[in-house]
RNA sequence: GGCGGGUUGCCCGAGCGGCCAAUGGGAGGGGACUGUAAAUCCCCCGGCUCUGCCUUCGAAGGUUCAAAUCCUUCACCCGCCA
């Protein structure tokens, strides 16, 4: 583990992950002995995606320069939703679901930090071990009396909903249960720093007035930017939603097209926001591509490097063998079959068994799951942008027969430039 | 509790008895150009056993030859008044 928590401060700012701070030099001072901070992250779906990646990126940087990290899962304030960001209220999920959630989400965060290092080993928390016991009572003496109303009025997260439909008494009240957290943690672990994305901000420093007047004590706060796309459009969502971690929802071989396929005038930044590279590493890298941005050496790189953390090294190299072997380039029958069923491995696929006879063209193409019906199917075929081992098959009725089968087993169906898949004949 | 306004396809938003699977925009998809990029241009964009049929316009009933459009009830949202 290297140890360089001196410029700590300074790389994350080269690397565009910090918004806000408190007080810098304090922040910069603090960070010279090793100190604890937390990252919370809510179960508001069934796994994390590339978007909460960023900042639980940023809590990996601080351990790996030797600070005391602790990953919290809102397994209470999952229960109650954050108003930061949100133009409506949410509708509640039921404890179950949550609980399910939180589950997952634990097993997913366990990746991403070093539970087994001697020095500095990251430490999983849950806010519900400390919310639930709580009574209604304690919580509206204990707590409640050092919060204003005026001021919490004031956070952004609220004004904002006060202009539009309003705010349930719930989420208003998010911002307390989540300054209880910092409180605790600052108590319990003597963790004087918390991380979270820009619009935690309010959160946050509720926090650190709480600790401020519940203990006397002082803390800082550090917020990353929200990430943004030179296009304008959301980060991390495709056409089919977020691009999760979990591979059940995500395919690996999706998660490294993702990257690969980054827009030009992104790559870079998003190198600096994911890539634990070296500063030498990445500049170089830049330069290749300012050069030559044809041949993707960053994007490529970008894909690699994050689909090795998110899946696994043996993955990453799997998926981008796919791309290669199926992505037109030299030629499809060429291929052996151990490459050709290692790169299909992580495709959508269907099983046609061999003596039955073969469905359809569009019947086929719907069957994998490349296109949402078979009116898609069709209207695709039409446009003529379906292909069958990289040839175009403009017949609806078309039928593959034994000869299209590569080795005598697989078919790899194309819709469009980059959507692959599978068809294994069994 | 009273009065008024609203709920339309992935999102925003027209339509206000037949010409409505429903204008327009965005998002998305295919093609051309390229580099599995961006920009641009063309096309498409509910489903199916596809010259036709089926299911959609908050939910359930009703009026009518015919309803997203009219009526009734219910649910939710937003205003204003109490």
């Amino acid at each position: 583990m290297k140890n360089d928590m001196t410029d700590l401060i300074d790389d994350l700012k080269w690397r565009g992950l910090i918004s806000q701070t408190t007080d810098e030099k304090e922040l910069r001072e603090a960070l010279k002995k090793p100190i604890t901070l937390y990252l919370g992250t809510d179960p508001t779906a069934p796994s994390i995606h590339v978007g909460n990646l960023v900042v639980l990126l940023v809590l990996r940087r601080f351990q790996l320069a030797g600070h005391h990290t602790l990953p919290l899962i809102g397994g209470a304030t999952g229960l109650v939703g954050d108003p930061s960001g949100k133009n409506d209220e949410r509708t509640l999920n039921t404890t179950e679901v949550v609980e399910q959630w939180v589950n997952r989400m634990t097993k997913q965060l366990s990746k991403f930090m070093d539970f087994e290092t001697k020095q500095n080993p990251a430490k999983m928390v849950n806010n519900l071990d400390w919310t639930a016991p709580m009574s209604a009572i304690e919580f509206l003496r204990d707590i409640g009396k050092h919060f204003s109303v005026n001021q919490m009025l004031n956070k952004d997260s609220v004004s904002t909903r006060l202009e539009k439909d309003g705010i349930s008494y719930t989420e208003f009240s998010y911002q307390v249960l989540q300054s209880m957290d910092y409180l605790e943690l600052y108590r319990s672990y003597n963790c004087t720093l918390q991380i979270g994305g820009s619009d935690q901000w309010g959160n946050i420093t509720a926090g650190l007035d709480l600790i401020r007047r519940a203990e006397g004590g002082s803390a800082h706060a550090l917020t990353v930017p929200l990430l943004t796309k030179a296009d304008g459009s959301k980060f991390g969502k495709t056409a089919g939603g977020a691009v999760w971690i979990d591979p059940e929802m995500t395919s690996p071989y999706a998660f490294f097209q993702y990257w690969l396929n980054s827009d030009d005038k992104d790559v870079i930044k998003f190198i600096k926001v994911f890539s634990f590279k070296s500063r030498a590493e990445i500049e170089a890298l830049e330069k290749t591509h300012n050069e030559n941005p044809g041949a993707r050496e960053a994007h490529r790189e970008l894909a690699r490097e994050l689909t090795a953390l998110v899946h696994s090294p043996e993955i990453a190299v799997r998926v981008e063998a796919a791309a290669r072997a199926l992505f037109g380039q030299g030629d499809i029958n060429e291929l052996d079959e151990a490459t050709l069923a290692s790169a299909l491995a992580e495709l959508p696929r269907t099983q046609v068994k061999s003596g039955e006879e073969i469905p359809t063209w569009v019947d086929l193409l719907a069957a994998t799951g490349v296109v949402d019906s078979k009116s898609a199917a069709r209207r695709i075929v039409k446009e003529g942008g379906a292909y069958l081992n990289n040839e175009k098959i403009e017949g609806e009725d078309f039928r593959l027969e034994k000869l299209h089968f590569l080795c005598g087993k697989y078919a790899v169906l194309r819709k469009g430039k980059r959507d692959l898949a599978a068809v294994e004949l069994i």
